[in-house]
DNA sequence: GTCGCAATGTGACAGGCTGTCATGTATTAT
DNA sequence: ATAATACATGACAGCCTGTCACATTGCGAC
């Protein structure tokens, strides 16, 4: 996190920096970002950074927070579209994240960018993080009569596993640009299969 | 990939490199690793390295694939002992990963822990690669007629799910190893969802 | 206003790391 | 024996990071 002389510091400053960081970092995979490419672009010494954030890891968790924050925004008024279904979202999400509005959305590029660069960003950072458990303000929007079961905690696992086709779907489809039409019609099976299940009816299940 | 030179070394000095190599990325997280350790704890001058890797990145991949085939042999044989039921994949071969016995297996011991080190070791590089798709000696062992659609692409799509589930379990259980009782029910909950569907019956869906 | 303390700004520096390259040595083919 | 090819080696340039001693500013107390 970053420190508190960081957000007492005057809005031009910290904002140069942040710009500069973004910059940097939907240029350069993670690890190959400079905090020196970064403080020379924001006239920012090297001292100072410092006295703001630990290190770069630092910087890049606080500017992923934000994106967090905004992905749930987005995923809710997608779950709001869809009247609180949830096994709707990845479908409804990837076009809304590979359609063409993505391009003007700027954090969206940023995202789309940053997870081009870096193979997928490290997905589990960001299911194992934002999307482990089915965030309140998304929760408040889903229809649970749609569930087998209508509790929070089934929700949860449902929504982590919609989370999970949506997540690879995006991956893929940003490493390999060709296979959008693929890529859908996986959706839409791997969709199914968490709403209506893929075991063979009236197989005995293997004794766990 | 290494180049043929590599392969052309002399058994000892090959090992040399190998061994030190996963003695340090057992140790520090892959973005931590160092060539110049490795070099020295394997008295390989710095050019050598060079000769044979391009770089970090590629000395990491060598060695990740030699799990990955490992992995897909245990995967194997556990989908045989659950008479080709890819859905007790997930909860079998917790058992085997977390369980004592775990630790015994050295090549076992050096994927927990990396993935401890790596929070995650890039969940991506791990689904999206060897995971992907239902490798050959896997689908051999599959009984398709325990699924819905007994189709090998329909098998890959119930790979792929159940196993994320496993591999969701593994992270979470190495970043907090008090909630195993916990991650097992959450197995269960999810290989029932991918068995049966996680939708209400009879609830119209939403149309796509 | 000025004294003093706490907060902040700053850039030089030490120590590491990487990838290359010129030079040396072994091996093979002719 | 000679040339050509493959391989070994370590010094080096260049980059990067985190720290630290010192300068500067802001601000309340007197």
């Amino acid at each position: 996190m970053p420190t508190a002389t960081f957000f007492r510091l005057p809005e031009e400053k910290r904002k140069r920096l942040i710009d500069a960081s973004w910059a940097e970092l939907t240029r350069v995979r993670f690890a190959d970002a400079s905090i020196n490419r970064i403080i020379a672009a924001a006239h920012i010494p090297r001292g100072s950074f410092y006295q703001y954030f630990e290190d770069k890891e630092d910087l890049i968790r606080y500017l992923l927070e934000d994106m967090r924050e905004y992905f749930i925004s987005l995923l809710r008024n997608i779950l709001m579209e869809a009247k609180g279904d949830l096994f709707a979202l990845p479908l409804l999400a990837y076009g809304r994240f590979i359609g063409q509005q993505g391009h003007t959305d700027p954090m969206l590029c940023q995202f789309i960018k940053i997870v081009r660069l870096n193979e997928g960003m490290d997905m589990q950072s960001f299911m194992g993080g934002p999307m482990q458990f089915l965030p309140d303000p998304l929760w408040e929007a889903v229809d649970p009569a749609r569930l087998r079961e209508p509790s929070r905690e089934y929700a949860d696992q449902v929504f982590h596993m919609t989370c999970a086709v949506l997540a690879f779907a995006i991956v893929e489809t940003l490493q390999n640009p060709a296979c959008v039409p693929q890529v859908r019609e996986r959706i839409k099976l791997r969709t199914d299969l968490l709403r209506h299940g893929g075991a063979a009816d009236g197989y005995k299940e293997e004794p766990l």
